[in-house]
DNA sequence: GCAATCATGTAAAACGTTACATGATTCG
DNA sequence: CGAATCATGTAACGTTTTACATGATTGC
């Protein structure tokens, strides 16, 4: 999609894609040296000022050529790790203004990563891709908005769990906690 | 959620909850093996007529005591690697019948994934976390859902050369992949 | 002044998958 | 009769994170 730095790869990740896929800068930056050496990419050292060095890589014909190849295999599904989910398939063990503040942080993020879903929009894209950069866009907002509004009206599901079981609410939540929500009933 | 197999965990972790996680057998038994020796499970060896012994693991007191140790940690961003959504980013590169049947391919997962989380209503749950389960079943179903509903809607977007190209759009691709790879425009 | 951003990289350690080994039973 | 399901496990290999190292500039 471009010609790129490690650092740019990674903002890309942590931002826009991120419904995509993750990698940290110990995967990328060998990774890049590994493309280079293979003569998948070429790199070209640019200057700045005021700003340290980058090295920018951009795909050569061969390339081009094996990201085809690799993208011929038919995808299995997604591979997913929501330290989230996990967590809410336990709610019932754990005190309830806990899940709330879970909560929230939880729906801090996906309005954080729907806000640069949206901002990326009027981002350039190289033509002959705006339909592609678009379905894979939409995806994500579809996706994540789903995730939002669920959580949103579902809430109660995980927030109430030990309202019935115990008679007192406890404060001993030793992290710092930040209610908000807790009260609706 | 009750005792299991390590086999068990994996079938799960393959159904209702492929949602949420993934492992492979190579990190189930070790990781079932690590906790038994630390004392955080405890193993229950049933011999079965007409089919292997199975080893049945359970918490131990201390186990859930860990357990919601870690859960105490407010998690960050799920973790998601998704070939599929990288492969749509390049559609504009590839065969459009080839997108096409990735295509039917990805709704034929989300909906066999979709069936397997209806038909784990009906399994049963331990009590008091029948809530905790339902809410994680219909993030499941809600997030499953809108990819499935998008993909159906926007599915143009990345098959259009095959619009361009013409109507014969045929039914007779098979789940199996094609080499073609260096096929002309 | 302190934290964050920009920017690249290495090495140890942790993590996880894949492939193999074994073997009975059931389904088509 | 071959494939899938049930069932456990190991070892090699590959991947990935984490932590460290370095350092200028910008924002609060």
């Amino acid at each position: 999609m471009g010609d790129a730095s490690g650092y740019e790869i990674k903002k890309l990740l942590e931002g826009p894609f991120s419904h995509i896929h993750e990698a940290s800068f110990g995967a990328i930056y060998p990774a890049l040296a590994r493309l280079q050496e293979d003569g998948l990419v070429t790199c070209e050292e640019r200057s700045q000022e005021k700003r340290p060095d980058k090295k920018v890589y951009a795909l050569t014909q061969r390339g081009r050529f094996d990201l085809i190849q690799e993208l011929t295999v038919i995808p299995g599904p997604d591979r997913i790790r929501s330290d989230f989910l996990v967590l809410m398939l336990y709610a019932h063990l754990l005190p309830p203004a806990h899940i709330a503040n879970v909560i929230e942080t939880r729906l801090g993020i996906l309005t954080s990563l729907l806000a640069e879903l949206e901002n990326s929009d009027t981002s350039p894209v190289p033509a002959g891709e705006e339909s592609s950069a678009e379905f894979v866009r939409g995806y994500g907002k579809a996706v994540l908005q789903a995730a939002q509004h669920y959580i949103e009206e579902n809430r109660h599901l995980v927030e109430g769990a030990a309202l019935v079981a115990g008679g007192a609410r406890s404060e001993t939540d030793e992290k710092k906690e930040r209610p908000a929500g807790v009260a609706a009933e």
